[in-house]
DNA sequence: AAGAGTTAAATTAATTTTGCAACTAAGTGG
DNA sequence: CCACTTAGTTGCAAAATTAATTTAACTCTT
């Protein structure tokens, strides 16, 4: 019944990680242009092979993909799921563990080879990682009704409005503006930060906020949701 | 900066199972003996290698898995998350994608090399298992809050002050029963059968209920949690 | 410099949701 | 027939959510 392993054929591993941003209203996939077969000068996700030499799990190697391929560090990680079978990899039987990234777009650079694709507008990928985008969208959008997630899309300091317009972009559906206040004052995200916000000019300037220290990495969640 | 995978080592990439079930009020994981080293002799999470040949996805291993070792078929199974590292296995750098899987305790075969462990008495186990498991509880925990997850630890019919009692094993605290059945009314998760339920005895019968279809597999979720 | 225009933020009112308690229903056993 | 136990429903008060209104703070125009 059992089987050592030496008599399987090894599957291979890779990491494939989403990159998420956020330009003007619309949610963005970062894509990169791979240099390798298969699907060589395709634009796909950002991924690659763990090395077990130096990655310490495969989330050190999605770390690690984010820093070499995309040029981009410091971003929320999160693990998304896992895809499997023969068929999404023409190599053969194939396993990749996906990670969702989270980033201001500020921090992306700029890079002939890195491209930002709103993903209402997103074409055929390769392999399966268009299925990929999808589960991470649903996540997002998901843990979005109840939880801090969207304040990785934001910059150090933004002003609740600006934050409430990025929960409704993801969400795609206009939210309170007493409840969403109220929200995010019980989740004890965000403090003000003693300047104010101008720019916008013609009308009453709006505290700024950032993340309080203890929601930098993990989520902060909302008992009852938004 | 891109290497082939040829220069990799191969990684070990196995599939891990929780099943978990609740007998009286205690919610149980089955272990299995292992009959392999490493480990030899130890209980540990029914686990296996994908088999690239026979199995479809990782999701098939793992159904595969609960057929030959825990002798289970039908449960709901869902996937969980993806345990990495050079750490985990002695035998080397390591990935065990780990599902979860809830089943009713009726349905679980009689054999001396499983067993039933309460999750409150659990001690160590090999690998990195117990992480597993906690992983499991808290997800299952988390989930039961807001859909329907908990009914498939029931059988094919029950009645609602079983399935509250359900509901409240796992989360550890009561529920107002007219609050959940008022939930369970808006998810339109069940529907009658028309016997009713006598066996307690010397009270009044309550109605059994069945998951309806679109829930077989899919689950229910609560709007405003609960 | 007064006032119009615009958005931020707080306040108040209306509506919905939730939780409790009491009540009715339906059986068994003495 | 009555006491006892659990199932299931009803009514209402408390709490939470949403909508509407008011006040605040700024810039720009004339």
């Amino acid at each position: 019944m059992n089987r050592t392993e030496a008599t399987h054929p090894p599957v291979l591993v890779s990491v494939d990680t989403v990159v998420l941003t956020l330009q003007g209203d619309a949610l963005q996939v970062v894509l990169v242009r791979r240099n390798q077969p298969p699907f060589e000068g395709v634009w796909a996700l950002p991924g690659g092979y763990i090395h077990a030499q130096e990655d310490a799990d495969a989330q050190a190697s999605a770390v690690r993909v984010l820093r070499d391929k995309v040029g981009i560090e410091g971003a929320y990680l999160e693990q998304l799921a896992t895809f499997t079978g023969p068929a999404r990899d023409p190599r053969g039987w194939s396993v990749a563990i996906a990670y969702c990234a989270l980033i201001p777009s500020t921090q992306l650079p700029a890079h002939a080879d890195v491209r930002c694709v709103p993903v209402a507008a997103l074409g055929q990928l390769p392999f399966d990682h268009r299925a990929i985008v999808d589960a991470a969208l649903a996540r997002v959008r998901n843990k979005s009704q109840y939880s801090s997630l969207p304040v990785h899309l934001c910059g150090a300091t933004f002003t609740l409005p600006q934050l409430q317009q990025v929960y409704e972009s993801i969400l795609g559906e206009p939210l309170n503006k007493v409840s969403f206040r109220r929200k995010m004052d019980e989740m004890q995200l965000l403090e003000a930060v003693p300047g104010a916000m101008h720019s916008g000019g013609a009308h009453r300037p709006a505290q700024l906020y950032r993340v309080r220290a203890p929601f930098q990495q993990a989520l902060a969640l909302s008992a009852r949701g938004l």
